[in-house]
DNA sequence: ACCCAGGCGGGCG
DNA sequence: CGCCCGCATGGG
C-alpha cells in the first residue's frame, strides 16, 4: 500500500443536517477563491488549505448526514473535526438564524432556494487577504489572484507523496514584494495587501482577538491601511464570526435598495441601520443570503 | 469598444 | 464632514 495518495484514513462526523456545502463554498466566501470543489453521481468532495494542512470532506450522496474527513499537515483527527466544525459553522443554530431572518417574502425566497448555506467562519488574515483583493474587482479575477498567492507563497507540504500548499502566511506575503503581488494580478491592491500582511506578522495577537467586541474590533481593523469599512465588516463577519457584521457592498446596496426602498437611492449608513433594526445579532447571516440569492438572481440590475 | 467589478485613500469644498 | 476621483486589470 505505498506510492502517491495511497491510503488516506476518513473518519466521520456525525449528524450533520442543514448543511449546503455548494452553496456555502460557492457564494463569495473566502473558499470560494481557493478551495476546490466538486460534484459527481455518488458524492461530493471539497479540499482546501488552511494555515496549517489540508482538509478533505467527503459527502456520500447514500449518507447525506454524514461528513467523511481526512487530513494532512499539522492536524490531528479531533483539530481537523474541530477545523470543520467551526469553518462550516456546524454549531450554528439554523432554525433559530432562519426563524429571525425570514422577515419577509423576499426573505423567505432567499432562504428556501439557498437553504443549509453558512456563514462560514475562516481565519482572519484569510478573510483579509481575500476580502482586500475582492475590492472594485469581480468574483473570477478574484479567484485567480488568490489562487496565484497561494501557489506562489503558500508553504509547500508533503505527506504521504501527496504535496500541496498551505494558505499563505502573513510573514510570506509580507516579505513579497508589490511587483511579486501585481504580477499575482492584485493591481492596485497589491500595497494594501503588503501592508496589511505585515501589520499581521508583526500583530499575531489580531489573530486570536475573537473576545473583543463588534466595535473595538471594527476599529481596530479599520487602522489597518487598505482596509476600510466594506473589508472591516467581511472580516469580522466571515474571519471572526461577528454575525451582527453587515458589509454593504454594490451587491447588497442593489438588491436592498430595489427589494426594502422602492428602488431608491440609499446611503450606506441607512442600510446599516436598517439592517440592524431588522436583523439584528443576524443581520450579517441575512447579508449572506441577500447577497448570494440576489446575484443569481440579478436583482436590482439596471436593463 | 465599452462598462463594470463583494472599495479605499486622498484631496477638495 | 461629504463628495468625487483615480486606481490595475480582466470579464461580460
Amino acid at each position: 500500500m505505498t506510492g502517491a495518495g495511497a491510503d488516506v484514513q476518513f473518519h466521520t462526523i456525525p449528524n450533520v443536517n442543514d448543511l449546503n456545502i455548494r452553496a456555502s463554498v460557492e457564494s463569495g466566501q473566502p473558499l470560494t477563491f481557493h478551495a476546490g470543489y466538486a460534484l459527481d453521481d455518488g458524492a461530493e468532495r471539497l479540499e482546501y488549505a488552511t494555515d496549517k494542512g489540508v482538509i478533505k470532506i467527503r459527502r456520500e450522496r447514500a449518507r447525506p448526514s454524514s461528513l467523511q474527513y481526512s487530513f494532512t499537515g499539522g492536524y490531528t483527527w479531533r483539530s481537523a473535526r474541530d477545523e470543520i466544525t467551526t469553518r462550516f459553522g456546524l454549531s450554528h443554530d439554523m432554525h433559530q438564524i432562519y426563524s429571525r431572518i425570514r422577515t419577509d417574502s423576499f426573505m423567505e425566497s432567499a432562504v428556501s432556494s439557498l437553504y443549509g448555506m453558512r456563514v462560514t467562519e475562516n481565519r482572519p488574515w484569510e478573510a483579509a487577504l481575500c476580502f482586500i483583493v475582492s475590492q472594485f474587482n469581480n468574483m473570477k479575477r478574484i479567484r485567480g489572484t488568490i489562487r496565484s498567492m497561494v501557489h506562489r507563497f503558500g508553504d509547500d507540504i508533503e505527506t504521504d507523496g501527496v504535496e500541496a500548499r498551505l494558505f499563505p502566511s502573513p510573514e510570506a506575503i509580507s516579505n513579497a514584494s508589490v511587483a511579486d503581488l501585481m504580477a499575482c494580478g492584485a493591481g492596485f491592491r497589491a500595497r494594501y495587501i503588503k501592508n496589511a500582511a505585515h501589520v499581521f506578522a508583526e500583530n499575531p495577537e489580531l489573530s486570536s482577538m475573537h473576545g473583543l467586541e463588534y466595535d473595538e474590533l471594527k476599529k481596530r481593523l479599520m487602522g489597518i491601511g487598505g482596509v476600510g469599512d466594506k473589508v472591516a465588516d467581511c472580516i469580522l463577519l466571515f474571519g471572526y464570526g461577528k454575525h451582527e457584521a453587515f458589509p454593504v457592498d454594490v451587491w447588497i446596496k442593489r438588491v436592498v435598495e430595489e427589494v426594502y426602498f422602492n428602488g431608491k437611492g440609499q446611503k450606506a449608513a441607512s442600510i446599516h441601520d436598517f439592517a440592524n433594526e431588522r436583523w439584528g445579532k443576524h443581520a450579517g447571516y441575512a447579508q449572506q443570503y441577500i447577497f448570494e440569492f440576489g446575484r443569481r438572481n440579478k436583482i436590482g440590475v439596471r436593463k
